[in-house]
RNA sequence: CGGGGAGUGGCGCAGCCCGGUAGCGCGUCUGCUUUGGGAGCAGAGGGUCGCAGGUUCGAAUCCUGUCUCCCCGACCA
């Protein structure tokens, strides 16, 4: 349609990273704080984290794991206890120093060279080690066990190139964190949590994800293993959404978490830790975003339903904005998606028209524009989101008896979480390729700049050590990274990619965030 | 952290090369008209030009430093 006027300025088309940046902007979710690679999320932004820090949180609960708090100064020394973990964090870390600060003469203030640490303190970039040296306390025998602990926090990592949500220097998450008699034991944990992600993600996110265990150079630092859904951008990108990792005993030794068996012997406990993060809100972006903004899937919503009131400043708004709050308790009354509906009537003076598109931008999955005729003939007005244009390029309105869309507005914003993943997956789907069986092949089909033509599945003989290292560097000459071994990977048939050896299961390859 | 670009009313930008009263569009406010689908006309308010030094009679403009953002790279649970 040439004759619509999007909502935004940029499209997905022209500048893919400009569009996003124009949503988060134009939605009002987030914008520049002055400081470094730091955001201000503002309440829209915030209201979707909350939606999915609610619906996540009762999964959590719901697997028997208790909430904790844990301090956001980690001593340096509990840091340096475990070799691999320092390796992969030191080089993002903000660390205290100093606790009060100085004149410095010239009208500013310095740290105080008398105020020096004796130990500095790291911002926690992760809570491995702090919540490791409470769990080596609280774990004495074997019926300590398991312990099963997460907390909702903010961590610091000093990202050298930072971009709203995705990688941001200071973000919100939560962690998991348990510790297990043996390692299948922790295998059955880090696999729950990863199914937790997985479909948190399809059925509150309408995100399409891949769960799959990552390759050896991608692991956590300090893990066994590390586990990862793996969602799709509209641009062919890869975002790592969540993962679960399978730590051992590394840490437990490092911590000292250890237990009395049945047999009276000391033995460590194996560690998982699992996160998500305000990450998962880029991808709500740029999985559901349109070139009018963002579309929130109905069960992260902050407001399911935005009513609208065409305002008139006069005599008659009295009876417009009473038959409107009447609508607003009779939607309110009914259920969708196992929770009461959403519903705000946006009474700012205004005009109807320029708020509807501030709504549209922000993504509300139902606008109800209510004029003085709809109230006269018990009627709405519905503007449906994810259906907002019609074929002549004008605004979908479709008028209603009131007590007709009341009846159905529950199974409308059903729908509309329903729908939303449909596309994503039929789309995802689409741009997933096969049958790519060499070097030469792979390098042809991503070839093309700009936009990528999505993922591409491969067999491949899952090499270790240097041989892993030579198929990273081929990779990463074509800016491309292993995503992750599919959990249903079926055995592959055919040769190694890379290495021509025999295929022991599949990867997924891709451009990512 | 390397290369490139940028920071000027709420937002988007021009002005800078070549120093001399800080401008435009959108939005905001007021009034009138209009208004069932992103209104029109008229008027008004709003800016220590990112910050700190320096050069100069005079700096948004020239010089130095610094902070922040964007793009490419490196890095990246």
């Amino acid at each position: 349609m040439t004759n619509i006027r999007h909502a935004l300025s940029v499209t997905r088309d022209a500048d893919f990273a400009a569009w996003y940046q124009d949503v988060i902007s134009e939605a009002e979710m987030a914008e520049e704080s002055g400081v470094r690679g730091c955001m201000v999320i503002r309440p829209w932004g915030y209201g979707i984290w909350e939606r999915i820090q609610k619906l996540m949180d009762e999964r959590i609960k719901a697997a028997g794991v208790e909430n904790c708090y844990f301090p956001l100064f980690i001593p340096l020394s509990y840091f340096s206890k475990e070799a691999e973990h320092v390796e992969g964090f030191a080089k993002e870390m903000a660390v205290v120093t100093h606790h009060r600060l100085i004149a410095d003469g010239k009208g500013g203030l310095v740290p105080d060279p008398e105020a020096k640490l004796e130990e500095p303190l790291i911002v926690r970039p992760t809570s491995e080690t702090v919540i490791g040296a409470a769990m080596a306390r609280w774990i004495q025998s074997w019926r300590d066990l398991p312990l099963l602990t997460n907390q909702w926090a903010n961590v610091v990592r000093w990202e050298m190139r930072t971009r709203m949500f995705l990688r941001t220097s200071e973000f919100l998450w939560q962690e998991g964190h348990t510790a297990h008699a043996d390692r299948e034991d922790a295998m059955v944990e880090t696999l729950r949590a990863l199914e937790m992600y997985r479909s948190f993600s399809e059925e509150c996110l309408a995100m399409p994800v891949m769960a799959g265990e990552k390759p050896e150079n991608e692991r956590f630092p300090g893990a066994v293993a590390t586990y990862s859904i793996e969602a799709m951008m509209q641009d062919g990108k890869a975002l790592q959404a969540g993962t679960s990792h399978y730590l051992g005993t590394s840490f437990a030794d490092a911590a000292g978490i250890r237990y009395q068996d049945r047999e009276g012997q000391q033995a460590l406990c194996h560690t998982t830790s699992w996160g998500v993060s305000t990450r998962m809100i880029g991808g709500v972006i740029m999985v559901h975003g349109d070139d009018d903004g963002l579309r929130v899937p109905p069960a992260i919503a902050p407001h399911q339903i935005v009513i609208l009131p065409m305002l008139r400043d006069d005599d008659g708004d009295a009876a417009l904005l009473a038959y409107c709050e009447e609508l607003r308790k009779a939607l309110a009354a009914q259920s969708a998606l196992g929770e009461p509906l959403r519903v705000m009537l946006d009474k700012r003076p205004g005009k109807a028209t320029q708020k509807r598109w501030a709504w549209v931008k922000k993504g509300v999955p139902l606008i109800l524009e209510i004029g003085g005729r709809d109230a006269a003939g018990e009627q709405v007005s519905v503007i449906r989101r994810d259906r907002l244009w019609r074929e002549d390029g004008k605004v979908n309105f479709s008028a209603e008896a009131r007590d007709s869309f009341v009846a159905r507005a529950a199974a409308e914003v059903a729908d509309i979480q329903h729908s939303l993943h449909v596309e994503a997956t039929a789309r995802r789907d689409a741009n997933i390729h096969r049958g790519v069986g060499t070097l030469a092949e792979l390098t042809e089909f991503f070839a093309e700049e700009k936009r990528y033509p999505g993922w591409v599945e491969l067999n491949w003989s899952r090499p270790t050590g240097d041989a892993l290292e030579t198929v990273v560097q081929q990779l990463k000459a074509l800016k491309l990274t292993i995503r992750n071994t599919p959990m249903d990977s079926a055995p592959a048939e055919g040769n190694c990619v890379f290495t021509d050896a025999p295929a022991v299961e599949r990867i997924f390859v891709a451009r990512a965030y």
